[in-house]
DNA sequence: GGTATTCCCTGCGGGC
DNA sequence: TGCCCGCAGGGAATAC
């Protein structure tokens, strides 16, 4: 990484300049991911957290290429090649911290375990002690990482749970079911490099196929693709919500 | 303390 | 054709 440019509109977070010259020199030593968080470890010790929010992209491209409109963050590499990072509605945010010990404790306050690393038992005991809607536990970040609206929808879908439901009136085999349909979607649509909506494509530049799968999302009144029922549409915890009202009780 | 609602932001699509 | 308005959803802030 040589350099650094940046657009005058910032994204949610404020960029501090101070950081820059650490990141100056430095090389990406590593890529990670908690919830829909990536840490971009650099050899020098300091970490990026990124969040993509709903339309942000990194895309890697040869020097001269057109800045597009939104691209927020320009990293000019070793090779000079680019990194860019484009966010069109600005949800997204690159944050820096010096070490690893300032991340985790960011994250630590803000995310749950990852639902292959949520323990059955402890999800049962989120779930009991919640009298909020299904919908609005499986956004919640700090409850379990990594579901947005999309995989909310189809998640309680396979698991033919209604999302209106409290967390407190699933039994065992109801929340076990949830947790086990959330995986199970989470890595289908790994499987298929994510869902595109609109805009977003993945850092190769091609789009998701995960959208072609939807058995609730944004189906409202067509037909359930189990029992023919119109899929219904509400709004829970902020954000539209689809279900079956057949299959999902 | 727990829960619900509002806000930010921009492009798209529908209605007029 | 062009304008206006509502909708979409991530986390944070605010309200209840």
């Amino acid at each position: 990484m040589v350099s650094i440019s940046r657009s005058k509109k910032s994204l949610r977070q404020k960029w501090s300049k101070k950081c820059e010259p650490a990141l100056l020199g430095s090389t990406v030593a590593a890529i990670h991911r908690r919830g829909k968080w990536l840490l971009l470890e650099l050899d020098r010790g300091p970490f990026l957290m990124v969040h993509l929010g709903m339309t942000g992209q990194f895309t890697v491209v040869q020097p001269g290429t057109p800045k597009e409109d939104h691209t927020h963050f320009v990293f000019l590499l070793d090779n000079r090649s680019e990194l860019r990072f484009r966010d069109i509605r600005r949800f997204g945010s690159i944050t820096y911290f010096p070490d690893r010990a300032g991340w985790e404790g960011y994250l630590a306050d803000r995310l749950g375990p990852e639902p292959w690393d949520l323990a059955a038992q402890d999800w049962q005991a989120e779930l009991a002690k919640s009298k909020r809607s299904l919908k609005a536990l499986l956004l919640d970040q700090t409850n379990i990482a990594g579901v947005g609206n999309i995989y909310a929808d189809e998640s309680c879908f396979a698991a033919r749970i209604d999302p209106q439901r409290t967390g407190q009136s699933l039994d065992a085999e109801e929340g076990l079911r949830l947790l086990q349909s959330i995986r199970e979607v989470l890595d289908r649509a790994i499987h298929y490099r994510g869902s595109s909506i609109r805009n977003y494509v993945g850092g190769s530049g091609l789009r998701g196929g995960f959208q072609d799968e939807f058995a609730a999302y944004g189906r409202t009144g067509k037909p359930c693709i189990k029992c023919e029922t119109p899929i219904k549409c509400v709004r829970l915890a902020g954000r539209s919500t689809h279900f079956c009202p057949q299959c999902q009780t």
